[in-house]
Parts: C-alpha cells; structure tokens; sequence
RNA sequence: GCGAAAGUGGCGGAACUGGCAGACGCGCCAGACUAAGGAUCUGGUGACCUAAUACUGGUUGUGCGGGUUCAAGUCCCGCCUUUCGCACCA
C-alpha cells in the first residue's frame, strides 16, 4: 500500500477538532502549559513558510507536551488592524473589515491544512469590537494613572498626498505612493509613558527566562546610563542651559556647548540673537530631514554658532560659545549637551570643523590627533581640584561639588523613549476621548465601550493630515460625558501594537464580557509557559507588551509582574536564494502548494529539518525530497512490520536512545537532530523490527508528522488517536551499551580502535591498547611514559 | 561606528562540560531489480598521496595567523569575512 497522505489528511484534521483534544479540560487536573506563537497579520499573500517555521515548531511542542501529560493551551488569533489592510482596502474600494475576513478566512484554512494542533475555539481577532472594547478599557486605565498623555511629535508630512505618513511609507526620504519629497510636521499625538517603567523593564529581565540575546538586545534598547545634570547660566539672561553628561569627571574640558534646531530657547532668545535668520534656516534645513536622515548618514558635521549669547562653565567660569547642530537631539536628554572634544569623537569632529580649542583633562592620549575617549581608567589632567583622581573618583567629587552649589545632581537616564499611541487612519482602535471645550479632555465612561469605528464612504486620510475620521461629523460631535456639552471625539486612531500588547490574556477566557479574563482564569494560566517568536519582535512588541502588562499588574488585573516565563526566538528563513522572501523575487516556497504535492507531514518536516530552529536558514526543495522519502519508508516498514514483542539487544538501545534524544530534543527545539534521530531509528528498524518497536517510533514522530502516525495508530487498530498517546518512555539503563569502541591514540593522533566492556578500568584501557598489533608496531618496544584514559572514550599513549 | 550572532565536504547541516570531525539529509558514483528509470533497494563518497597477501596504509583538513594543552571546530590573543539589529544616545 503506498504512501498516499492525501487520502486522509483532511480526515485526520476534522478528528482532532472534532475530539476535542485540543482544547482545554478545565477539569482534568493535569498540569497547565500555555504555549503561544506571535498571532498572525492576516496578510493578503496568505501564510508563507516565514509562519510555517515558527507555528512547525511550537506545535511540536505543544503536541509532546500534550502526549506527556499536561493540560495545553495553543491558541491563536488574528492581529487585524493596520496599514496593509487599510491600504489595500483604499486601492480596491473594499472595507478593510471585508478584507480582513477573507484573509482569515485563507489563515484558517491553511493552518488546519498543516495539520497545527490549535485550540480554534479560543480564537480572537483585535479587530471584534468585543475584543477592541478592552484594548480601549486599557487605554481609559492608562489614561486615568497619568501614563498616556498628548505631546507635540514630529510626523512624517507627504505635501504630494497632504497625509501622515508612517516609517515605513517613507523610502530614501520620498513618500512611497507618490514620491514627493516626504518632511517634517509637529503634531500634537498621543504617546504612553513607557519611559516610568523603564527601570522595572529592566531590572525584571533577570526573573525571566529569555534567551541571553533578546535579553541583551533589550537592555540595549532601554539603554540606561547613570550621569549628571549640570547646569549652565548663560550669559546676559536668567536661563540656565542644562545638559546631561555620562561623563561630568570632564567638564573642565567644556570649551562649547550644544543645542538642538528644536531647543525652545532659540525662540526665547530671538532678539538676543545676532544672526536668528541664519539659525532658523538651519533649523528648516533640519526639519525637512527624518530622524533617520539626521543621524544616520556620517556626515560632515555641520552647525551654527548662537551669536549673542554665551554660557559660563559653572566649574571654571570661562565663556564658552553655544552652536545649534543636528547631531544633538531633542529627544535624548535635555536636547543640548556639553562638549568635550578632547574625549568625545563627535565633539572632536565638530570641534575640528569650526576651529574650536581641545582640551585635554584625562591623560593618556593625544587630543589633538584624535579624540581620548578610552578613559575609564584614566587620571584627571588640567582639571584643578580634580587633577590626579581616576575618572570614577572625579566623577563622584564633581557631581557632589555641584550638587552643593546647585549646579548639577546625580542622573539616571534612560535612551528608551516614551510610545506614539496615535495613528491618523481609520483602520485601527478608536481612541476613547473626548475633548470638551469646557472640560478639556474627558474620558469615556467604560459603560459606552467599546466605542465602535463608524462606518464610511472613505478610509483615505484627510487632506490637513486628521485621520479619515475627523470627516465624519455625526461621529466626532458628542456630548461631553462630563459637563454634557458639545465636544468632540479624538478621531486618531491606535496603533497595531495596542491589540497585541494583551492578547495573550484574552486567549484565557476570549468569551468573558464582564472583563478581560476571570481572575481564575488568569492564576491558572499565567505567565505564558512558553512564547516563541521572531527576532525583530524583541525591541517593539516583547517591551510593549511587557509594559502593558506590568500596568495590568500594578491595577490588580494581572496576578504576575511579568507577562512570559520563557521566551525563544526561531531564526528568520530566506528564500532559495538566500535573500528575503519576497513576491517580486518569487524566491518563496508557498506551503499550499508542498501539501498538494506531497501532503502536510512533508511540509512540516521539511521545514524543520532545514537546520537549527533558532538560527537563520535558507529554504530549499532539497529538504521536501529527504522528508518525502522518509516518511514513504515509514509507512512501507509500518504495513510490513509483523506483530510482536519489542526488541531486544542493541536494537533495543538504540530504541530507548531515540526515545530520550528526541524528548530532550524537542524540548531544546532542536527539531533537526530529533528528526535526524528518527530516521537514524528507522534505519535499524527497517532491519528488524516489530508492531511494538513501530508503536513506540509512532508516537515519537507523532508531534511532527501527526497525520501519517494517526494512518498507522488506525492500522494498528489502537485506541483513541495517536494525539492523544502517552509519550514513550525510556529506561537510563538500556540506553547504554555494555559493550563500548575506545579511540587508541598516540600522541595524540588516531591509530586503533578497540573494543571493552563499559566501564572498564583505566588499567585495563592501557594494557588492551598496548596488545594492540597497530600499537605494538608504533611503540617498538617502548614503554609509554603517560597513559590518559577518557572513561569510555578514548585512551592517549604518550611515548617518549 | 556600536551591539549580537556566525564562518565546518559539491550543498543544507551534526559534533555533550576540550576527547575518534563530517551524524542525518540532498547531490554525486558504482551495483541490484528492470523493457525502461527522473521509482525503489544495496554499497561508496572531505582533499591529497600510496596501495594490489595487509582499504584498522600515510599526510592533511573546521575563515586567516599565533598560543595554551597529552588532546582544540570547541579555550586565549590578533586579524579577515558575512548576516542581523541599532544608528551621531552626549
């Protein structure tokens, strides 16, 4: 009977949901494992291999955790909003809703098509306004604990489609629909504190298991820095200039400061200013750049010096020029910094440029070539009261002999940057505000949620860059739900990031009206056992998600300050070509067409054994062929393997051996060696085996290939399906061979292979290996001066 | 520039806390079965040299150059290259 998965693929997936194995018993008292993927943007190209590899795995696992006896939650659900779908609804004329359920509707099909072993009865999508009404619900608490707050942003300003546009829509500084030329507007936006939680981000990384790169990358990201701030007065007015500084042991070395085109004392000082025409050209200059453009490009530094006013260095009372530059920005620090160019390689290069002097205050190199800024070992030079003390002890006796006069304090700072919570588009969560004339901004009652997008003609944003909705006048003219007069709603909208930052939490309890999850609910399912995602999610998503979360923990909601016990990351898959799967390129494999050509079990297979889960890898047709083959020889051996008991002897090892590997294995997602294992196993079973020996090798291959095991769990006339099995056990005992090969080296290098009973002693070793005829030969008549014996592994002459 | 990871046969990749490099798969070669083989099965397969009464013969080999060690893909020092992330962070 040939292998023919098509027969009864669809079959085996109807059985699965139709059983119920893979949704929870609330009751069955078994150990709970939530393990949860990064739900899916329902993209239009449909599910590719890039969400095949990732959702390949974690079923994996979660089928061998099922199988070894815990209670599994796998869930999955749709995160809906944003640009493509608003996007391809504008070109098509469609409401982005509509195109969002037959995207879906695609997901679905294709992920029981691959056989994933997901709950779909817990499924949530962002977009149900029975899911957005707690996005929302959020976002009132936030609003309520002073953590979400309206500021002025600069946005990205299409003046061709006169919108908004997002990062993305902005390639090499041109908008993407229509290149103009795409610039800089401040908008009033909303943005989300994260920046208060930035030190408990941090700090709670080391109560979780997060792989030691996401970790790192996250530290990065929250950046912080222990320094001063340091006041400087500045000439001729009553403001001081106030800067931040990691390295306050140099001020001695200030010979000139630096502000940011957007610092607000260039508009105070207008009329102090002798050249403020030249200054405001250089900040317009500078507003038409993206943030990117400014501080990406090593340029050369450019800059204008302040004409008019100069600052005192508050440590030796010399006047120092300030100069406005670019490379100083608002959004770091104070927006204006003291430079040092004797130990600053930026302010070195400025300095340079406008001939400004370089002075050096830590010995050790030479400032005037290049800038010292190796120096945290160094002594202080030129520095009066700080000479001789090393930079640590220089930075202390500054920053308190500023701190007594006023000048400066010890400060913490952070490079982590508080959240853009608004969008101007329609196809996202409706802020729930409103703004009253009297009233100021008032939030809506949680009686009124969810607050529903309305329906329009048009998703297009607006031409004074207001989102679509702010044309929609029935919609934005409400009462104030305060003083109950006119006022209008917020018409930006959220973005995509909100609806993911708690999704998790729903997946627990996704039909609860009366709150997010029943606290039960909660205790018994969080944290996350088990969240495995990609790489580019570390610096966004995972923070964003862990700060909502922590939120949710400080106002009872949330019973764990930390949203995910362990968190992995898969390695990204490129196209056979070794470049980023793309439409354009057609270097993508679409897994619908592997399932048609050789059935779903292949396909997951396939995907698996391409290398390392965690590391990158490239796609290739290659690996169909090997786990095609594999599984034909499977299910050939299945149908001719008599009955019997199980083996015996070194094939017996060798069965117990896979059984522990595999395990180990699937629970270090290193699915490529289990994979290998297998077929290793079936190598030796094709040799002899029996239907107890292809039992036990069914249900390890279960988690991986589940429908061909469920065709030979029926041919076995087993019970119930191979889903629900128990994982196969192994003996420690019979995983060992009583009989092991010995490397015989001589200095090191190969010469003979011998055989010994295990264990045997280091004696013994020596004097099998020296009756050797090859060694005999080799030591001609000496006697080995050392013998280094690895129990059971090798044993090394050394003749001398 | 900063941070992280990685360089192993023709290819994808294995290799536990230093201990027989190349598991497993693809490809390739030879053979078997065939009317036929792009099916299947069996054996072989890093490179170079040398073998024919001794295929458990020798040398060399994990990006490059040094070092530590009885022993290095693995540890240390110095380079080179690639990928990813961040980008003038004071």
């Amino acid at each position: 009977m040939k292998y023919n998965p098509w027969a009864t693929e669809k079959k085996w997936q109807k059985a699965w949901q139709d059983s119920g194995c893979l949704a929870v018993d609330k009751n069955s008292g078994k150990p709970p494992f939530y393990a949860l993927i990064e739900f899916p943007y329902p993209s239009g190209s449909g599910l590719h291999i890039g969400h095949a590899r990732p959702y390949t795995g974690m079923d994996v696992l979660a089928r061998a955790k099922r199988m070894q006896g815990f209670e599994v939650m796998f869930p999955i659900g749709w995160d809906a909003f944003g640009l493509p779908a608003e996007n391809y609804a504008i070109a098509n004329s469609i409401h982005p809703r509509d195109v969002v359920a037959g995207n879906v509707r695609r997901f679905r099909d294709q992920i029981i098509s691959l056989g994933y072993s997901f709950d779909l009865s817990r499924e949530v999508n962002t977009t149900d306004p029975d899911y957005y009404k707690w996005t929302q619900w959020i976002f009132l608490k936030l609003f309520e604990n002073g953590l979400a707050y309206k500021s002025n942003m600069p946005v990205n300003w299409c003046p061709g489609c006169r919108c908004v546009l997002a990062n993305e829509e902005v390639i090499n500084g041109e908008c993407e629909r229509c290149s103009s030329v795409a610039g800089r507007r401040e908008k009033s936006q909303w943005m989300l504190k994260i920046t208060a939680y930035a030190q408990r981000l941090l700090d709670d990384l080391d109560t979780v298991d997060f792989p030691a790169r996401v970790a790192a990358q996250q530290k990065y990201w929250i950046g912080r820095s222990e320094g001063a701030e340091v006041e400087f007065a500045v000439e001729n007015t009553d403001d001081a200039l106030r800067v931040y500084t990691t390295r306050p042991d140099t001020l001695f070395g200030a010979t000139y400061m630096v502000i940011s085109p957007e610092h607000a004392y260039i508009e105070k000082w207008k009329t102090l200013l002798g050249n403020y025409e030249e200054i405001a050209a250089y900040r317009r200059e500078a507003a038409r750049k993206s943030d990117f453009e400014r501080t990406e490009i090593q340029k050369e530094k450019t800059g204008v010096c302040l004409k008019g006013v100069m600052a005192v260095n508050p440590v030796n009372g010399e006047s120092i020029p300030i100069f406005v530059s670019d490379y100083v920005l608002m959004s770091y620090g104070t927006g204006a910094i003291m430079a040092v160019p004797g130990h600053d390689t930026r302010d070195w290069a400025f300095a340079r440029q406008f001939g400004l002097p370089i002075v050096e205050v830590v010995a050790g190199g030479d400032v005037q070539k290049e800038a010292f800024v190796d120096v945290e070992t160094g002594t202080l030079v030129n520095s009066s009261f700080l000479n001789g003390l090393e930079v640590a002890e220089a930075k202390k006796t500054i920053t308190e002999w500023l701190a007594e006069r006023g000048l400066g304090r010890v400060k913490v700072n952070f490079k982590l940057r508080d959240w853009v919570f608004a969008r101007q588009r329609y196809w996202g969560e409706p802020i729930p505000i409103v703004h009253c004339p009297a009233c100021g901004m008032v939030p809506l009652p949680e009686a009124e949620l969810p607050l529903r997008l309305p329906e329009v003609d048009s998703y297009k944003p607006s031409d004074t860059g207001e989102s679509p909705l702010a044309a929609l006048q029935e919609w934005v003219n409400a009462p104030c739900p305060k003083c109950g007069g006119a006022a209008k709603r917020e018409t930006d909208t959220m973005p995509q990031w909100a609806g993911s930052s708690w999704y998790f939490l729903r997946y627990i309890d996704p039909e609860n009206p009366n709150e997010i999850a029943s606290r039960e609910a909660i205790d018994k399912w969080m944290p996350v056992s088990w969240y495995n995602g990609g790489m580019e999610h570390t610096t966004l998503h995972l923070l964003y998600s862990r700060f909502w979360h922590k939120f949710l923990y400080d106002i009872g909601v949330a019973t764990t300050p930390e949203p995910y016990k362990k968190r992995t990351s898969h390695g990204f898959i490129l196209g056979s070509d070794g470049t980023k799967i793309s439409k354009s390129r057609k270097n993508g494999v679409s897994p619908d067409e592997v399932i048609e050509k050789y059935g779903a079990d292949t396909m997951r297979l396939a995907i698996l054994f391409l290398g390392d889960f965690e590391k990158g890898c490239r796609w290739s047709d290659n690996a169909i062929t090997g786990a095609h083959r594999f599984l034909e020889r499977v299910w050939a051996l299945a149908n001719k393997c008599p009955e019997g008991s199980g083996a015996t002897g070194s094939l017996e090892i060798a069965v117990h051996r896979t059984v522990k590997k595999v395990g180990q294995d699937i629970e270090g997602l290193k699915f490529n060696t289990a994979i290998a294992a297998l077929m290793a196993l079936l190598t030796e079973l094709e040799k002899d085996c029996t239907r107890e020996d292809m039992n036990i090798f069914t249900r390890l291959l279960s988690p991986f290939a589940p429908h061909i095991c469920e065709d030979i769990w029926e041919l076995y006339g087993c019970n119930g399906l191979a889903a629900q099995a128990e994982w196969p056990e192994y003996d420690i005992e019979k995983t060992v061979e009583h009989t092991v090969e010995l490397a015989v080296q001589v200095m090191g290098k190969l010469r003979a292979t011998i055989q010994m009973p295990r264990d045997a002693s280091d004696d013994e070793v020596t004097a099998q290996a020296l009756g050797n005829p090859k060694i005999i030969e080799l030591a001609a008549g000496r006697v080995p001066a050392r013998s280094i014996v690895v129990k059971n592994r090798l044993v090394n002459l050394i003749f001398k």
